[in-house]
DNA sequence: ACAAGTGCTAATTATAGTCTGTAGATTTAT
DNA sequence: ATAAATCTACAGACTATAATTAGCACTTGT
């Protein structure tokens, strides 16, 4: 088995959680606009998952914001 | 089964092409400094597998660019 | 012809992504 | 304050698919 640097997920969860606040928005509420389930975005804001990039870019496009923004280092 | 749009796959590939092109490297020799499997590469540069961030970021690593560039529209 | 590079298939293993449910925390109302 | 609603963390089981690998065909250049 592989073993992977894991901080580029550490800093994505960091700008969903970031991104979704500042829109004042739940986990759900995200869930809904993104069509992913509820406990799928809690888990790639824990980093717990290595999300793939379609998903990245949906998740993008629920936060009206581009794929860089969600990979800024702050 | 849910259906997502595939064309960033699209733009991710074309770019890996062109930035792997341009330093002169062969899949294979790609392959070699990513850790990762010659054909799965090429399955990547025709757009057939829905990649991780993770493995975007080890791609973008090995060819020297941000992530970001992997991502830019032509 | 030979060699290097790539496309493509097919099989397997690892893990991304889905979903239900529970518990604890946080916010809002009474 | 405390009761009620909302939100999030987390576990576990499942399904879909990403990731790994071997093998063979085709092309292009020398």
């Amino acid at each position: 088995m592989k073993k992977r640097d894991k901080s580029i997920l550490k800093i994505f969860a960091a700008n969903v959680i970031k991104y979704r606040k500042t829109q004042h928005l739940s986990q759900e509420e995200l869930s809904f606009k993104c069509d992913l389930h509820r406990t799928y975005i809690g888990m790639i804001e824990r980093a717990e998952k290595n999300i793939t990039l379609i998903n990245i870019e949906t998740i993008a496009k629920a936060l009206n914001i581009s794929i860089s923004k969600l990979l800024e280092i702050k």
